[in-house]
DNA sequence: TTTTCAGTTCATTTTGAATTGAAATCCCTG
DNA sequence: CAGGGATTTCAATTCAAAATGAACTGAAAA
């Protein structure tokens, strides 16, 4: 399962170690807390620290207020569990793609447009030849990047679904 | 246009340099020499004869034929143009982002179907609370993995129009 | 044939993001 | 409010991907 997220996230530019804790809690029936995903990941206290702040930023964690209950009967170690945070998967997989594809793509997409605006505005007026394919290849672009907006809010309403 | 190419691949997982290539590239009317995008880019050589090779191995430049016209009166240097290969741009924006889908998206979606087959196996079957959950979970990511499978034949007939 | 130039290769270096680890901080509890 | 564990912070480190550049290849010119 871990391994699961790992690759989608590699795909989606996520670090490995936040794609492992979302993982392991996405895997995990009981919320689990800092010391529970420690013992099951191998990696750094502090990643671990930096990877659920990213997640709860995300919205992809939450804390669970519930304490997790002494499933199995197994009693939950020897620890004081009020002393600590346990985290679940904000269960909403669709709302952490929407989320993505707001920040990544429309934030990209709006910075390309002011800038391929400027670019057309330096773009040589004449009518020789280089002119005109200048022209047409800021077109292309354009209509390109038109193409790439207006794919967005359909993909955004298609997962909704 | 370079910065604009160079974003655009950023996002994408394009290393800069390539991207720049095919920048200077598209950015010009005539077709470039080795030798021009040298002297308009501040890379080394290595990296551009690499970037070259990729970029035509994916059919984002192709040779040009025709040598460049001594275009707007200028006798293009003083060497011998025959020794040198020109490049232009190729295929459509359009292709070029479409096998980009294929490989990256299709690829990854293809390999994570497989992967959730197995892991779906590997639950528990009992009719407690955790073994339910964990199904719920792997239901879950069926669904969302099976709109993303949806989704992209979707996008891939949009950027056709 | 030798020389010269265009382009390639690949071992090395650089770069920057991800990760670590140890110190600092927080906060519960006695 | 002191002690101590849980978490955060952040400077230093690691590591992989990208870039470099010197050595090489091969083809055309002299």
């Amino acid at each position: 399962m871990v391994a699961f997220f790992i690759e989608a996230a590699e795909m989606l530019g996520v670090p490995k170690s936040v794609a492992a804790i979302y993982g392991v809690c996405f895997a995990s029936p009981e919320p689990l807390s800092f010391a529970d995903i420690e013992s099951r990941l191998d990696i750094s206290k502090g990643s671990i620290s930096q990877g659920l702040r990213v997640l709860r930023e995300v919205g992809a964690l939450r804390l669970s207020e519930k304490l997790p209950s002494a499933v199995n009967g197994a009693p939950l170690s020897g620890v004081d569990p009020k002393r600590r945070d346990y985290y679940e998967p904000d269960l909403h997989l669709r709302n952490l793609v929407t989320r993505w594809l707001e920040q990544r793509l429309a934030k990209q997409l709006a910075a390309g447009k002011d800038r391929l605006r400027s670019i057309a505005k330096s773009v040589p007026a004449g009518s020789n030849g280089s002119a005109k394919v200048l022209r047409g290849r800021v077109k292309t672009l354009q209509a390109w990047h038109d193409q790439a907006r207006s794919v967005l809010p359909l993909v955004k309403t298609f997962l909704k679904l």
